[in-house]
Formats: C-alpha cells, sequence, structure tokens
DNA sequence: ATTTTATCGATATTTTTTTATCGTTTTAAT
DNA sequence: ATTAAAACGATAAAAAAATATCGATAAAAT
C-alpha cells in the first residue's frame, strides 16, 4: 500500500505489535485490533489506527492475518532489507550491541567494531571483528556500510560522527550523551539511557 | 516550587537539558532558555516552557542560574534522593549497566546484580557483587531496594518481574522485550534497543 | 535619566495525537 | 434465509502538545 505519513508516536509503536506478532505461532491465523491492544496494555482504537497506516488487509468480523501484518509492518519498518553497520567503541555497551544476536530481524546487519584511539577493548570473546580506527575509513568503503553505532565516551562522539558522515554514513545510532551536529540528510537516533533510569527515578518520587 | 502536571514528552526532555547544564562549568553564570534551544536542536518557546514547569527563578534579560535550573531540574528528577536497584540478569547488557557509572548522578545506586536459574555469567571483572538468584528475596529485604532492572531472556521476564513485585519493588526497568505484567502501583519503564533500531532503519528507509 | 533590548511569564492559537462515534461489511449463529 | 455480532474503516470530537503573541520587567546601553 502507498506509504502514509506516520507519526513518531505510532513509529515507536510498530516495533512492539511486530514483536507480538512474532510469537504467535500460527501465522495464519487471524487477529484483530482489539486482541493486539488487550495483550499490549493499549486501548483498541488506537492499534487500529496505527495498524490502517501500514495494512488495509483487514476483514470485518476476522481482523488481520497474522502473517498480512507482520509483512506490512515489517516492510514499513524496513526489515525486509538488509543494512550494513559498525560500531565505533567497543566498550561494554558495545560489545553487547555487538553480541546481541536479535538485530538482524530487524534489517541490520553488524560488520564490525572499531576500538578509538589505542582504547583497549575488554577482553572476553568476540563473535565479529574488532579492528583499529585506522581501518575505518577503508573498511567503511569497502563494505557498503550505511549505519554507524557510536558508543564511545562522549568527548570523542563528534569526532566520530564525523568520520562516518565523511565516510557516507547517513544513520547514527548515538549512545553518547550528546547532541551531534550532522547535515540535514544525515539521521541521528539519540539513545540514551541515563536519561531512561533518570524518568524511572522521577515517575517514583513524583507518583 | 508546587509541583505541576508534567507531559511524557517534557519529562523526556528534562534530561537533556540537565545532561547540558552539567557540562557547563560556570555554574555561577547565566543562561536563557534560547541559548538551551539553540545547543540541544529545539525551539526557543519549547525549553521555556519544559523550564516552567519546574524553575520559576528566571530573570528578564538575563535568564536563569544555572546552579538554579540544575537544582531544580534535578530535584524534580528525583536526582537528589538515592534509590537502591538490583539487576537480574547478568548477560551483556547487565553486565553494561552494571559497570557504568553515570547512574549514580541520577539518583540510582546499583547494589549488585543476580543470575537466573544456573545461567553461567561472562567471565570478566565485575566491580559489584554477582550472586545467585536463590539470594535474591533475602537480599532484597535487607537492603531496600527501590527499583529492579530485568535483563532476562524473554521467557524470564515475567517470572523475575513477579519475584519483584512479591518483594516490594515499585519500580522496573525492562530491556526484556515483553509487556510486563504488574499490578496498578508499579511503575514499569520499557527499554527496547531492538526498537530503537528498527524505527531508525525505517527512517532511512521511508525519508 | 532615558531608551533600548533581551528574556521571562502569561495567554492564545495552531497543530498533532488520541479517543469516540457510527455506518458498513463479512462471518457465524439461529 | 434471516438475524446478530464482531470488527473494520471513515469521519468527528476531544485532549494534549507545540508554537505564537504580547505585555512586563530588569539589565545594559546611550
Amino acid at each position: 500500500m502507498e506509504k502514509k505519513n506516520i507519526s513518531k508516536a505510532t513509529l515507536e509503536r510498530l516495533p512492539q505489535y511486530l514483536h507480538y506478532l512474532e510469537n504467535i505461532e500460527d501465522k495464519d491465523a487471524y487477529i484483530s485490533s482489539r486482541q493486539i491492544a488487550e495483550s499490549l496494555g493499549f486501548v483498541e482504537i488506537k492499534v487500529r489506527k496505527d495498524i490502517a497506516l501500514v495494512c488495509d488487509k483487514g476483514k470485518p468480523k476476522k481482523g488481520f492475518l497474522v502473517s498480512d501484518l507482520i509483512k506490512d509492518i515489517g516492510s514499513y519498518l524496513g526489515c525486509d532489507e538488509i543494512y550494513n553497520a559498525v560500531i565505533v567503541g567497543p566498550g561494554k555497551i558495545g560489545r553487547a550491541i555487538l553480541g546481541y544476536q536479535g538485530f538482524s530481524r530487524y534489517g541490520i546487519n553488524i560488520l564490525a567494531a572499531f576500538t578509538h584511539h589505542g582504547n583497549k577493548t575488554i577482553d572476553y570473546p568476540a563473535t565479529k571483528p574488532i579492528l583499529d580506527l585506522s581501518e575505518f575509513n577503508d573498511f567503511c568503503s569497502k563494505n557498503n556500510v550505511k549505519i554507524g553505532i557510536i558508543t564511545v565516551p562522549v568527548q570523542y562522539a563528534q569526532e566520530i560522527c564525523d568520520m562516518m558522515v565523511k565516510q557516507g554514513i547517513k544513520a547514527i545510532w548515538n549512545f553518547a550523551r550528546i547532541n551531534l551536529v550532522v547535515p540535514d540528510d544525515v539521521i541521528v537516533r539519540q539513545e540514551d539511557l541515563a536519561a531512561g533510569i533518570s524518568i524511572l527515578v522521577s515517575q517514583i518520587k513524583n507518583k
């Protein structure tokens, strides 16, 4: 179906629907917006409107074929294509990401990690190559890298970001607590674990 | 100042302001909403309205004393109190969090991690104790634990969550991709790294 | 001392997002 | 065959969030 304008809020929920649907065994079963809503703790109408943006194969009285929904949501989220990615900064968070098997399902293939400026890496077995930053440019040119993941300390983040931009990387997933400056055509997704815990604490305090 | 109703959107931005302000050397300097907005890539009015919810010490022509802002935002976010926390599931993500020094700044003190059901832990040096799950209940009763962090595989998450709730934990930070079922008075913050990358990929695809 | 300027804080408007309503359609039951 | 029920999809209303406007005020400049 043709592309609609999808809000940020909906975009945050789509992966949740997808994940829920993937856990359903019988992919040829039908599922309704109401069932999804109940399982995930949303209101029915919200789920129906979200789904309507990416899938129009719903049937009255039955709902949606699970496989249709998985296909259409997945397609919108880009799961049906593969984007190569690299990590710079294999500290603990970098290693955790490098080792996480689940990302390939979402269209991302992490090729390697790079250590920045002589930083020694944590010494436990890695399944993917960990290279020196001096090899970064060469590696990127050769491997069609589309996504850069930054897990270096704050003070190096902008510098690494600039390197990535120079290599033509258009999407950056940033775990450093700094607002990166990038050209307009580069997307940055900021991941901030400290903010996460901070919000949780404030909810305890202010509830 | 008295408590206002703060929206989820504002709550997500407050930690960003706080982090930015903490990096300013001269805490006795004045800073305006406009300066913060420019540095962080927001529009001025948004920052002013956010700040107005937690701080009313602004001066015309000058703005806010950095130290006032840090104090008031931090106070709202709960940074001026300390909440004890434990992690269950010290895999890679659990270890990354256990080792991250930055959380103490945000009012959270991670006491220990627990391994679930005979899972062997990754073998690299830890700075905090890693205990067996059989010690969990006893540990929680003795240490006034307020926050539970779940980093176990999906299939164990609800079970661990139930244990935490039974121990009187009212706030849970969940890294497993499952919607936990909890009583009304328990807060769950869902952290989903796969969703993060998925959203980034969709932005590449649909831009 | 007066004027200008920057910024706040309050109020108002616009936009976006969420939620509600309702007619239509298809399946299933009577 | 008829009726009832469940769920969709479209339209409408309400709520929330973002943005704009503007007077007031304090600092700085003239």
